[in-house]
DNA sequence: GCCAACGTTGGC
DNA sequence: GCCAACGTTGGC
C-alpha cells in the first residue's frame, strides 16, 4: 500500500467536480508527462492519494482518493478533438495511461501550500521541492502522517 | 548529441 | 499577468 499525491486545477477539476461524479469515482485523465505517467502505472489498487488544488486562489490539499483502476490506456490521447490529444499514442501502441480514482473524503480544512512550507518534516517532500512541477508523485508515509495531523489542527492565522 | 527556442506549469 | 523552472522539439 502506497500513497501518492495527485494535483488538479480546480477550474478544470476540483474535488466537488469528483463528488459529482456517479460513486464519486472518475479517471485521472489527461497526464502528458513521462515521469507523472511512471508514477501512475506504480499505482495499485487500494493505494491512497492526496487530492492537490493547484493554480487556485487557495492552493493545498482538499482531500484524499482511493485508487480503484489500476493504470489503462488513457483514450483522450486517441482523440484529435481532445485537448491532450498526442499523435504518438495509438490504440496498438499506447503512450498514455490514467488510473480510476473514488473519493475517500474531503479534508476537514483545506491543508494550504504554505502550511505545508512550514513544516520543518515536510521539507524533503516532492511537493515541495524546488522548480518541481510533477502532476503525480509519491509520498513518504510519514509525510502522510503529519498532513493528517495538520488537517487536525486548527487552520493558523 | 548538443542546445536554442518554445510551450507549459504553477506560485505569487 | 508575471516569470522562473522545467520539459520537449527540432535544426544542425
Amino acid at each position: 500500500m502506497s500513497y501518492w499525491l495527485l494535483k488538479s486545477e480546480p477550474s478544470s477539476f476540483s474535488i466537488d467536480d469528483l463528488a459529482k461524479r456517479p460513486a464519486k469515482r472518475d479517471s485521472w485523465d489527461g497526464v502528458r508527462n513521462y515521469q507523472a505517467r511512471n508514477y501512475l502505472r506504480d499505482m495499485r489498487r487500494g493505494d491512497l492519494a492526496f487530492f492537490y488544488h493547484s493554480s487556485a486562489k487557495q492552493t493545498g490539499i482538499a482531500g484524499i482518493v482511493k485508487i480503484v483502476a489500476e493504470a489503462y490506456p488513457d483514450p483522450t490521447a486517441f482523440d484529435p478533438g481532445n485537448h491532450h490529444y498526442d499523435p504518438k499514442s495509438d490504440p496498438s501502441r499506447p503512450v498514455w495511461y490514467m488510473v480510476d480514482v473514488k473519493l475517500e473524503r474531503r479534508l476537514r480544512r483545506l491543508v494550504l501550500l504554505a502550511e505545508l512550507k512550514a513544516r520543518r518534516e515536510l521539507a524533503d517532500m516532492i511537493l515541495l521541492k524546488p522548480g518541481n512541477r510533477l502532476s503525480v508523485m509519491p509520498v513518504a508515509e510519514k509525510h502522510w502522517r503529519a498532513i493528517l495531523q495538520m488537517e487536525r489542527a486548527a487552520s493558523p492565522e
